[in-house]
DNA sequence: GTTAGCATGTAAGGAGTTACATGATTTT
DNA sequence: AAAATCATGTAACTCCTTACATGCTAAC
């Protein structure tokens, strides 16, 4: 009956609820701009997710003090601010805690990512080892596939194969310096709120946005 | 009643069963080798879409035939080897000559490429400069973003977002090499089955990295 | 003689998408 | 007063995923 969803959606809110409570339309545009590379979410998607969080207690939803005080009418469809509920909260570290396939996958790695400041410093080392080594095996398996279709592939499919094998590696080098900076900035460092290091992890990025698969086991 | 897919796989499979026939195992290899880098399909997407396509008469069954020859024996479950129908070619044909939002979206647009060999001239063109505009877009909302939530964003969501923008400006790169090669081939090439101009759309021309050209075989 | 890979499927359902619908508020 | 943008939703649908189930064939 209930939802129970478990998807990219429910952790973004959750997560950026966290930082401060927020109202639908607002949520939906900071969400695009968190995710804004990899994916965007309509209203379609975003207020049935709000309704079904809400359902499990997890947010919960109060009305605009300043525009209610302003028109006190009956009647009226107020703005609806959301903000997360104590077992929001502990949901969300349940949540930020794991460290399985799914945070690694091309849909969750990204959503993860943005919340590592919330995520001890352990969970965010298997992510990117995750991560990496994900990236690492489709770098094999497109290696292993040009070579059995060497013959018989036209230009375009080519070029296709190698934008797509640069961007995986560059992927691969972004993650490589990531993972030094989380070496270098102590395996103790917890991630609340702000500053890893803040080094140089300037470097530049692979994969373009929107990709996501499910794994070849 | 009918499945009517219209996604992604789909497409992919008819533009592989165009090059040759094969079976459903076969595919599977070829689709994730082909986009290996944007998606993967499991047997529980492809049997599925096969038998629909089936019964919408865009492809048909045969039976193995070195197989039966040699062990004709009755009952036993055969390979099965799949083949565009006429239909299924007209249909692929009338995929390809779309040029909507679908084809430019991360989704479509890698499946698209791929088959940019059997696609008219003015189409990719098309494509290709959707996408392109897409991109752009994403790039302005990103700024824009960026400039409303500036303060207060940690180190980790900047870095992704710095990340996630870089990649999206190394695609635009990519397409315009790609736009600019076009234009050169001249506005005529119908690029029908292999062999496009074969000039070099290859515009970041060298081969990558760790190529390793498989010594023989 | 048992692992590994080849080969084909089905049932149930999840995570969003699309299209639609409505009203309030601010800007021009 | 018109247009843009803010704001909130719903119903129907789709494409695909997950988990399961089966059996053949080649290699070690």
């Amino acid at each position: 009956m209930s939802g129970q969803r478990t998807g990219v959606l429910e952790l973004a809110v959750l997560g950026l609820l966290h930082e401060t409570p927020m109202h639908g339309y607002e949520l939906r545009k900071r969400l695009n701009a968190l995710l804004g590379a990899f994916r965007a979410f309509g209203y379609g998607s975003l207020y049935p997710c709000l309704k079904d969080l809400t359902a499990r207690g997890l947010i919960a939803e109060d009305a605009d003090v300043a525009l209610d005080a302003a028109k006190p009418l009956a009647g009226r469809r107020s703005k609806i601010v959301y903000r997360l509920t104590a077992e929001g909260k502990e949901y969300l570290q349940d949540l930020l805690a794991q460290s399985g396939p799914a945070s690694w996958e091309d849909d969750g790695f990204g959503v993860r990512f943005a919340f590592f400041g919330l995520t001890r410093a352990d969970v965010r080392m298997r992510i990117l080892e995750g991560r990496r080594s994900r990236l690492e095996e489709r770098v094999e398996a497109f290696r292993a596939g040009l070579a059995r279709t060497r013959e018989r592939v036209d230009s375009y499919t080519l070029e296709l194969q190698r934008h797509g094998l640069e961007s995986v590696e560059r992927e691969v080098r972004w993650l490589n310096e990531l993972i030094d900076s989380e070496r270098q900035a102590g395996p103790g460092t917890v991630g609340q709120s702000g500053e890893h290091t803040q080094g140089d992890t300037a470097a530049t990025a692979g994969q373009w946005p929107g990709a996501d698969s499910p794994s070849e086991k």
